[in-house]
DNA sequence: CATGAATGAGGTTTCATTCAT
DNA sequence: TATGAATGAAACCTCATTCAT
């Protein structure tokens, strides 16, 4: 079945985000998935390939998301905010998706750059924006900071347990409180 | 001598924060410092202990410095700020000790509850502080994921070369537009 | 194929009973089998699987011949020296197990009792019992000293060729010897 | 000191009956002694040296031991006992080293020829000599089997606990019953 | 497509021994 | 004599990958 193609694909990322990529054996996966060691390689030329197709697809589909909430939204205010819950809502539905693509940045960081769509150039570019347009008075590269760093922590606390409340909730108030933080106050 | 065992440290440091402590070999360490893969075994009785040996002792040197911040410092915002630049002037002086840290969080989460000296709770506790006190208005879970996700993103975009200037003014830079952003304009 | 397994078993008792057991390695177990290392961890977890796995199979199989013995019998007499004749039997049919089994009591004498099929336990039960009902007057202590050495000792002068002649004769031999040896003399 | 040489054997002898030869290593016996592992080997020439040199000094005691009861004695029976008697003593003054003799025996049994002082083949001879004298009627080979065997075992089971009683007494009871045994009872 | 045994390279660790001090 | 750091060979074990079935 070309079924079991996906089921690799979604065994390997959680296993990949639970335990980390070199500690995740192709093994390990094959159990999950319920087959053996060599079948995997019917599917896969190599353990990194899977790698590697896990973060593009996961890439991808963030990518896409934005974009559309790019392009679905009204004055930049709405953008921003928009854009904000886009990436937490995919973190929140696909939490091992999100946890893998930082471990992956962390490790292979070099290897980001032959990838397209990478969600982070979306977000740099709307804060671009935003500063061109003087909406953004501060620096953009610290707004990048901020917003990346709050986004990734917030996810995290969240599935910590520190941060508590409904995922619509928690969407809303992070997108408001750095609206209000980088927009309405900063001043450089 | 004892100089060994510090080198070892040292190289292991370097290396985990490169490559990532899985991906970093007995061999590789030893051949960084100098010596036999057995030499590392008179000095540590297995890798996992320089694993953790780093991870308390730049933890317990972190925390030493934001506690010091704590304790020499004035009002509400100069405490506020001093902590930041610390957590900053720390990761700027000792960038592979940062990195590190990091990476340990994520894969080893779970053992990091034994350990006494983690900068999180100090950092958690001020800002618990300024909101009972009333100068942060925001619930304090979201000005945690604030501060932490974007002293981290600073020091990652600094040594990417994505923010620029010297370390100096980043560190105020940085610590001042915290301040404002969540305490001069963050209503719950 | 599963037959790996049972050569891996075969050829590690061989070498465990000529060299002992920390003097085999594993790749020794290999080379005999004439596969690589690796290949053992496809069929036991680690080399202490096999050494266990070896104990009790061959005293499991001695417990149960013994076991038998006892049943098959008519009376005390016939009882005791069948059960002799097994031992020996056994001894001389698999002399690597029965060396084997020696070594690893010497050395790992406190593992044993995990274990529940112990011939040795039958033998003591035996003893205890010709011993109540009267037959035997010695303390059954001494009688177990004086039998399982002895036991142990004609198989161990048998192999070095200081005790000659076919095995029929000297399990034979030594079974009279010592139902005389101890019952019909013993006085306490 | 020449006296940290006695100590290194000592240590040595302690740690070889309890644990192995090859399962001590030479930072065990340095430890013990309370040295580095360098100063043995001012001591001896390696590992291999330490171990052949206890053989040795033991099974040397030993012999002269019954070297001694045999000429002390009278008749053919005291002869018998005493020597049986010797061993026993020997054993359960010096239990390491009569373990250790065992282990080396079972491991090195090659390596025995090549000593002089062997006190099996006393044994050996004096049953022999009562057999050519008539007095003992069963087969050398088998006695010899009975009585090292016995003597083992009643040593072994008093160190497990099984026998019981004061040294003296169970030296005597044992000697006792292998002279009715073997050479009251033993027909051919 | 799938199995599962096997490979082979490489990882961590152990340990008898050496040697500068 | 003694130290203790270091070596180097070899031990046990892991794992991505291949391959006959």
């Amino acid at each position: 079945m070309a079924r079991t193609r996906d089921l690799i694909l979604e065994e390997a990322l959680k296993l990949f985000s639970e335990k980390g990529i070199k500690e995740t054996t192709v093994r390990d996966i094959a159990r999950a998935v319920g087959i053996t060691e060599g079948a995997i390689y019917r599917h896969f030329e190599s353990k990194d390939q899977i790698v590697h197709e896990l973060f593009e697809k996961y890439s991808g589909e963030l990518y896409d998301r934005i974009e559309k909430a790019l392009r679905d939204s009204g004055d930049e205010e709405g953008k921003f905010k928009r854009v904000v819950e886009a990436f937490l809502d995919f973190a929140f539905r696909k939490p091992d998706a999100f946890r893998y693509m930082n471990i992956f940045h962390h490790l292979r960081g070099k290897e980001v750059k032959r990838i397209r769509k990478i969600p982070f150039n979306l977000l740099s570019e709307l804060i671009g924006d935003l500063h061109r347009k003087g909406i953004l008075k501060m620096e953009p590269e610290y707004a990048l900071a901020v917003v990346t760093g709050t986004l990734e922590r917030v996810f995290l606390y969240k599935s910590m347990g520190i941060i508590r409340g409904r995922k619509k909730e928690i969407r809303e108030k992070t997108a408001e409180l750095l609206w209000k933080g980088l927009v309405e106050c900063g001043g450089s």
